[in-house]
DNA sequence: TCTGGGGTCCTATTCCTA
DNA sequence: TCTGTAGGAATAGGACCC
């Protein structure tokens, strides 16, 4: 989709349509999530901080983003792409590959289906798309890039909309590019490459593979290697399991009071107990996550003999680990994300299990009822905010005077305002 | 100038066990 | 009993994507 969340703010309020509009965190620490072509025109990009932003463009519009209804959005788009293939693989809230193969007899040859399911996007949804088509993944994510439409501070001057690479023309598109093009060339990647005189795709088709592999490492300089000549062997995988699911917020000011940041562990344990439940999955892999006032960022991590999925036991671990790290400098960014997940089964984690698997005293926190009736509670809470909303009850430790402060999915989504 | 939050994947190192 | 080794799992960090 084109500038997804930016065109998803102007159909709900056309008043932005035209405007240099930056969808993401207004605050100090805030960064760009997306951005309109307006805005794309002074240079500004997502991710970059929102601090530097404003600078090239006093008189852009801020919105805070509605991430709610950017899922909804992205609902019927996914819907939408199922009416022409089953083999759809979402990458991201408002990109997929389609594979079309099995649909040509029904539909036509690619470029046209690639045209119907644009004018299909924008006729039921009115929201405009950049659709790229070729005989690999790769390819098609780099020509659905060609097809995009460019930015100037007038606003968007129209892309192709669909952007077709021919078999027989791969390597006559791709070889031109620069690197940077490639899926899984970022700065660091593209200044090692950039040391042996690459940078473009071409250039990367002509290096040695034992070169490239020097510089890059086996993994990546095979796989590079194999792309520049256009090799892509990758099917399109409708149904991806989820690896790990976790939560993590920038602060607005550090924090240095272990008090505060065991109370994060158990309101970010909270958080991602109750998603693992709604996806029925359970995890035996804790990690924490601390990024200090000067950015150094480290991970502390533990397995556990069992999978759990509740909070109280995540949150068990995470104050464990937390206890080992020197937090006196300050703490921008704290995290919590459970990993080496299975589906459904979880048993819940004793004490003993705790003290094990952290070696020891090691504060694993105050005792709490463990086992059979936690498993109750953590049920009986979802039950609770199944009915009343996510803040009707949370646990104790997290409750301030100024009453329960659940942090919603979405919300602080892109720094602290 | 200051760098979010959701993830995935790869690599190097360390630790444990046979 | 001690030492060396090899393999696998766990851990930590980094790069990358949207």
């Amino acid at each position: 989709m084109d500038a997804f969340f930016v065109a998803v703010e102007v159909l709900d309020d056309p008043s932005l349509a035209g405007k240099p509009v930056i969808v993401g965190g207004a605050g100090d620490r805030g960064v760009v999530a997306s951005c309109s072509y307006e805005a794309r025109a002074y240079g500004i990009h997502s991710a970059m901080p929102s601090t530097r932003a404003r600078r090239l463009c006093p008189h852009a519009v801020f919105v805070p983003g509605h991430f709610d209804r950017y899922n909804e959005e992205s609902g019927k788009i996914h819907e939408i792409f199922h009416e022409f293939t089953p083999l759809v693989e979402g990458i991201s809230l408002d990109e997929a590959f389609l594979d079309v193969t099995g649909a040509r007899r029904l539909l036509g040859d690619g470029p046209k289906i690639a045209a119907a399911i644009r004018q299909t996007l924008y006729g039921r949804l009115k929201l405009w798309s950049s659709v790229g088509v070729s005989t690999t993944k790769f390819l098609a994510k780099l020509a659905s890039e060609a097809a995009k439409p460019k930015a100037s501070v007038q606003g968007a001057i129209p892309g192709k909309g669909v952007y077709v690479v021919e078999p027989g023309q791969e390597l006559a598109f791709l070889h031109p590019l620069p690197i940077e093009a490639l899926w899984g060339v970022g700065p660091a990647t593209a200044e090692r490459l950039g040391r042996l005189g690459v940078t473009t795709i071409g250039d990367l088709s002509e290096i040695p593979l034992n070169t490239l592999v020097g510089a890059v490492g086996k993994a990546v300089g095979q796989h590079l290697h194999d792309l520049s000549w256009a090799r892509d062997a990758r099917a399109v995988v409708p149904e991806r399991a989820t690896k790990s699911i976790g939560h993590e917020e920038t602060y607005p000011v550090d924090h240095d009071d272990p008090a505060v940041l065991h109370r994060e562990a158990v309101r970010m344990a909270d958080a991602v107990g109750a998603r693992l439940r709604r996806h029925d999955l359970a995890g035996r892999t804790v990690t924490i996550k601390v990024r200090f006032h000067d950015f150094a960022t480290i991970t502390r991590s533990h397995s556990l003999p069992t999978a759990i999925d509740e909070g109280p036991a995540i949150a068990r671990v995470a104050s464990a680990l937390l206890e080992q790290v020197d937090i006196s400098s300050g703490v921008r960014l704290f995290g919590v994300s459970v990993s080496n997940l299975i589906a459904g089964g979880a048993r819940q984690l004793s004490l003993d299990d705790v003290d094990d698997a952290v070696g020891g005293a090691g504060g694993a926190g105050p005792a709490g009822p463990g086992g059979r009736a936690e498993t109750a509670t953590s049920r009986a809470v979802d039950a609770v905010r199944d009915r009343f909303g996510p803040d009707a009850v949370g646990p104790a430790a997290i409750v301030s005077d100024k009453g329960l402060r659940t942090k919603k999915q979405g919300e602080q989504q892109w720094g602290p305002s």
